[in-house]
DNA sequence: ACAAAAGTGTTCGATATACACCCATGT
DNA sequence: ACATGGGTGTATATCGAACACTTTTGT
């Protein structure tokens, strides 16, 4: 850092840097959140989102996924860069800027790898323990995004199997909207949107069986869902 | 930091932390940012949006409206934060992450100085020069999120006077989607709202006098506008 | 009187909501 | 045959889009 690319910074003060993720699945018709708990201070014994210290050279995408992949071992998640909390307080041990992301993790994929091989356990969104840090209100931020992306993205999908039924579909919206929708309006809307292909139906099931559908391939993310 | 808050931190390398804005206005009925010209290398001579260290003991927010004030001597004006950038390679002189900020000033504002004294002048948003560093990318990033909040939120007030004609309201909305519409559906879609209160009359003017009104002051921010 | 911008209603199509019964399969 | 969840249609209300003329003021 010479002359020739200007003025050097050596005489500003760094904080840390780490990137928090808020993980998301469903699992028992309820929206789990994956946790971890701290074996040291401060905060010993508290739960924490997974998160970490950003490398030098990582950039932060990259450094949430590798957090990502150490605590459930998958990769193909949706991942979407959150908010930057940096209150000068939020950590103890001196000045933390932490960079939340938010990812969903399809059910089919969580039941891959006991996630507690990864030091890390999912809860029920609607029964947090306490939180060490700013946490909460990180996993309260992220679960406003959540609602949000469901109204007008197709980020619901990557929450299912590639192949679902419509009923799934319907009981996800429910169970992150706490509501529940009529099922011929929910499937009329879905259907409207066309973005789904039916694929085949499902077999050996002791009732009616289902129509599958997947998402539509070529699909960019925003369509304005509901 | 002893041992008493846990483990130290001190092994891990630090980036700096900066925050960049990106702030609109509304002036000759064109949307215009406020730019910086870099004296100093690297990027001398290249235009920038306005931004500065973070110090070690305020919180980001206080650092980007410590910023805001320095540029434009404004205090009361909308400040969101929007996006992180941390791309290692960003910034030639060493790792620097960035979170960026968009901040709204009232064009009632923008008159009471001159922003050359601050070493800052506004450039029409469909006009810009050659930017440094990443700051092309924030600029059309926080114009998205801008154009998505007119949608669904009342921040397109915080661009006008405190008493405004529906006309103004409409322009405005002209303006940032690049559209013109209904003079008639406008103005019954924002009256249903029933976000406004009618002040007097506008006098003095050679045509018909318009209706002037104000936001009504205890509204949330987010509204579901048009 | 005229120039300039403000203000005003109705029709039509599209979209959202409410609502209840039959269907296909495995046991 | 029955239990289970899957699948379907219609009527009504609401919302958004299209569209052109009259009003009020200052000069």
């Amino acid at each position: 850092m010479g002359e020739d690319v200007g003025k050097d910074l050596s005489n500003f003060a760094k904080p840390y840097v780490t990137v928090d993720m808020v993980i998301f699945t469903i699992a028992s018709s309820e929206l789990k959140v994956l946790l971890v708990k701290r074996k040291v201070q401060p905060f010993k014994d508290k739960w924490v989102i997974p998160g970490g210290f950003v490398n030098i050279d990582q950039s932060l995408r990259e450094a949430a996924m590798s957090k990502l992949a150490e605590k459930t071992g998958v990769k193909d998640v949706y991942l979407e860069q959150l908010y930057t909390f940096g209150d000068p307080k939020r950590d103890p041990r001196g000045r933390v800027i932490t960079v939340s992301y938010f990812a969903l993790i399809s059910s089919e994929h969580i039941a891959l790898k006991s996630s507690e091989e990864y030091n890390a356990t999912w809860h029920s969104f609607t029964k947090l323990p306490p939180l060490a840090f700013d946490h909460k209100e990180i996993i309260d931020y992220a679960f406003k995004r959540l609602k949000w992306k469901f109204e007008y993205t197709t980020v619901a999908f990557s929450l299912l199997p590639k192949k679902f039924t419509m009923s799934q579909l319907q009981e996800l919206y429910e169970i992150v909207f706490g509501t529940s929708f009529d099922k011929r309006n929910f499937r009329k809307k879905i259907l409207s949107l066309k973005i789904l292909e039916e694929q085949e139906v499902m077999r050996n099931v002791s009732f009616r069986p289902p129509q599958l559908y997947s998402l539509k391939a070529n699909l960019g993310e925003i369509v304005n869902i509901l």
